[in-house]
DNA sequence: TTGTACGCGTTATCAG
DNA sequence: CTGATAACGCGTACAA
């Protein structure tokens, strides 16, 4: 029980005992100047060899490990990237940012995070702390909505690129899919089906473009093919329990309704649950879908209808995107990946036959 | 369309055509000295009101901000904390994560977040990873298994906690609950609904306290009140399917099991969605519990009983403590969170029919 | 209260 | 291929 614990009571020096060895200590020990030993390490083959596996090992022997500080501050690269995402908690970030630090770990960088909460309008405060951290690269979730921020990445040239939506007329370069299409292809879907009577499930579109373009294709569909239900749309935050609070709200107000499509497999979750507490069957009774293919969509009961979301990729290649920027290669402007209508049991031809209400 | 990318071309300066504005500019600009500049930001109440105003004025209007780096070399502190955690992609690592991050950003601090996977014995190489890069305090989770990390934590003596295990003799500070005893609280519950023979879905223990202490608690359990299933225990990754797969096993293998314990909600998700698949009720049939208490399980059908995790609570108190052990002051060594356990619909007791098979 | 000057640990630029 | 030395941008004794 000698920990660090100890050692910080003790106010006088903490944490720094044994004072950190640099490239001096080095130098000294392996009989070269600082500059070899810099070399040794930045550009080894041009230090003759015998030296640096000399310089190499003394450095070893020392326990040396080149300061961080230092290192940013001479050769102006921090080796940090910075993301602002909504939140860790919703399954499909926390899975893009995973696979996005993992493979940007592999390039030397390291990730710092930051959650800025659904609304796009308000994180050019976070943003900025980012960069005033030292964040060499951005990583952004979906249309960048401030003008000061657009502003900002406009004058900085800080590499920067956006998740999840896929936007060829951003200011800065896209990985993600057509949310816009998503909605149109789940509906289409439905509406071959037989279905002409929807609702919406979804969250507030406040600064998030995501939910606006799945809103907009949803209200644009029905229109377009003159079904009903374009203006049937209820607003409630990501929660199981606002899925589930929806569709009972949709059962009462809009007893016609057929089909019930979620812009979230949290709230379609939810709403499954709901319908079968309620006593009714899903699909037979009433179609729902989600939005996400989270893990245990296949796993429901009934098995979840949705649209499955290229996170993890979204992840690992906008980190090679943001990689190859940062090295001044050449990015495509614009990604654009699939995303897929996975359909499975909870959607099936409209009822025939009344429901008990 | 005039983004970083058409700079990022022109390889000549790379995202700074203006160049950083310094507190030297600042200083010019308001006519006083750097170190005036300085102590207007750090010690504003030795310099006078006016001048201070006025270099904050200038300050904002030229856009300064303090370089991290040059600031991290020359006061030793980088402001930066550094997590190694498992995976981002379990849920509640990625909550525990995500309120952690979000506590300590409060005190000024960023996150720097790596993954290791589930196995503590190899993550030193990690650890280190992160104070090379400058983190001044480390978040963990669970024991420490690497003799050599444990050894590098007691000679650096950088502020480290550990989480999800109540770990009074570990040689740093730990937050979390006791595993063992919430196997041992579960399998009472279930003993007291009239069950005797057990089965255990767990995952890895190698290297990881947690899943070792539940399986302890399991087996010393039975033991102790003469029950059967000690060595039913099949050890899977924490995936769904595994826990579908599982459960398939032990109702071939083990036919007279009536309670299936999980050491996690996602097996016991698996678990329960397999059981439906083959035809058997839960919890009519064979109960089955599950441990974390996800967002979904009261909303499963049935409804899931299991172990709430604290895990928001794990990340903001333990940014707390870290945060107290940064700052010298005292820290308690170990804090013990409580592990509920959550009675919901997945267990009663022992079926009395045979079940088809 | 303010300014001068030094050093934090590196990397880059020159000579040699 | 190697060494001396000048920055990098900031905080802080010390002196004024």
């Amino acid at each position: 029980m000698t920990g660090w614990k100890s050692m910080a009571a003790n106010k006088s020096r903490k944490s720094s005992d044994t004072k950190r060895v640099s490239v001096f200590d080095v130098a000294k020990a392996a009989n070269v100047s600082v500059a070899t030993v810099s070399r040794a390490f930045n550009l080894p083959n041009r230090v003759r060899d015998d030296v640096r596996i000399r310089v190499i090992a003394e450095a070893q022997r020392l326990g040396y490990t080149a300061n961080p500080s230092a290192k940013a501050l001479r050769s102006r690269k921090t080796h940090i990237v910075g993301t602002a995402i909504p939140t860790l908690d919703y399954a499909i970030f926390a899975k893009m940012i995973n696979s996005f630090q993992d493979r940007f770990s592999q390039n030397g960088y390291m990730t710092i995070v930051l959650t800025t909460g659904f609304d796009n309008k308000n994180i050019f405060e976070r943003v900025k702390m980012l960069v005033d951290r030292g964040a060499e690269a951005l990583l952004l979730v979906g249309a960048i909505e401030d003008p000061a921020l657009r502003q900002f990445l406009k004058d900085t040239h800080i590499p920067t690129i956006t998740t999840y939506s896929y936007l060829p007329d951003e200011i800065v370069p896209s990985i993600g899919f057509d949310n816009y299409g998503a909605s149109f292809s789940i509906l289409s879907y439905l509406a071959d089906l037989g279905h002409t009577n929807f609702a919406l499930i979804a969250a507030s579109s406040s600064g998030n473009d995501r939910q606006t373009a799945r809103i907009a294709g949803y209200k644009d569909f029905i229109k377009a093919r003159n079904l009903s239900g374009a203006d049937r749309i209820l607003v409630r935050p990501h929660e199981i329990r606002a899925g589930a609070d929806s569709v009972r709200v949709i059962l009462k107000e809009y007893p016609e309704t057929t089909a019930v499509v979620c812009t979230s497999d949290v709230a379609a979750f939810g709403a499954l649950s709901e319908c079968r507490r309620l006593g009714l069957r899903v699909p037979e009774d009433i179609s729902i879908t989600g939005f996400d293919d989270s893990d245990y969509d296949a796993y429901l009961d009934p098995p979840l209808t949705t649209i499955a979301v290229p996170a993890r990729e979204m992840g690992s290649v906008g980190a090679d995107m943001l990689f190859a920027a940062l090295t001044t290669e050449d990015t495509p402007h614009a990604v654009k990946l699939d995303s897929q209508l996975i359909v499975r049991k909870s959607a099936c031809p409209p009822r025939t036959h009344k429901i008990i209400q």
